[in-house]
DNA sequence: CTACGTGCAAAAGATTTGCATTCGA
DNA sequence: TCGAATGCAAATCTTTTGCACGTAG
């Protein structure tokens, strides 16, 4: 039952990703579907690293820069969503799959407030942020797009 | 006038990092003080690169790995914020001084919707962000030391 | 005097790019 | 067939690190 909905799922966004390479003309490659896949099958947060370091275990042989091509194709068809936790400018970047799921935000949890090493990331969604949003595009006109919020802390002791 | 307040704060602010100094046993250089006055005579957003240029330009000679170093302990002193604009994992990071500033957040309108290039930055304050702060601090028992909040769009045709 | 801080260059780490090869349409 | 995608390696770019030297305390 659990497998049967999975299986379903997995196949309503390789449809989601067969209509985007139409509309944008481009090509259907096996690489695409099976990153697809693999990331679909994650519950985690993932890098690029973790990605490729996974499917070539799986003896799916893809190469990172592939992996990176396709990952920009996934973000722009809105079929995963980019992070960058913790705040050093160097560290990978992350991503998860975002079919499906509701916009969310995250906390990050410090182990010490000093060293910034990640204890842990708890997401949550908070709808008064819409009204911020709301308001924000009427007082410049804008657009809006997407929002990243992250709040940084620690454990109250 | 103008001259006489802005040279009053600076001094106010050289006096926040020499407090700061003495309390971590750091050890008072010129390039710490001259790094940070620099830092409080911009108006803008800055980047290592552009601090460590201008900075050779004035011929001051600092080299980036002060310049790194330096930055690392304003932060940590509270005297700047840093800031991934748009959503590039490898482009600088930039800065912005803190220190009298109350705390705001991002608008980062991009030219067109797709290729992220950036138009423009604006900076904004909306009140409901505590209201979100403090709800999850209750809600995970955590104290939130800071958050970044940022929204991607695009003007309004 | 004794480390801490600096400068310089090399190293590291994530991502991008160039180019030859493969393969989808 | 023909150009878009891939794979691999080299290049790029920001930030970090190692080490010798200078200097604050």
């Amino acid at each position: 039952m659990e497998i049967t909905r999975k299986k379903k799922n997995i196949d309503v966004i390789k449809e989601v990703l067969k209509q985007y390479i139409r509309d944008k003309n481009f090509r259907n490659t096996p690489e695409r579907y099976t990153i697809l896949e693999e990331i679909y099958n994650m519950d985690q947060h993932f890098n690029v690293e973790d990605l490729y370091l996974l499917m070539n275990e799986k003896n799916y042989h893809v190469s990172k820069a592939t992996v990176y091509n396709t990952i920009d194709i996934f973000l722009d068809a809105g079929l995963i969503r980019k992070h960058q936790f913790g705040e050093k400018t160097g560290s990978p970047s992350f991503y998860e799959k975002s079919y499906f799921d509701k916009q969310h935000d995250h906390l990050v949890i410090y182990k010490k407030k000093s060293d910034k090493e990640i204890e842990e990331i708890i997401e949550f969604c908070d709808p008064r942020i819409q009204g911020i949003k709301e308001a924000i595009e009427n007082a410049f006109n804008v657009n809006i797009d997407s929002h990243s919020l992250y709040f940084y802390g620690t454990k109250k002791a």
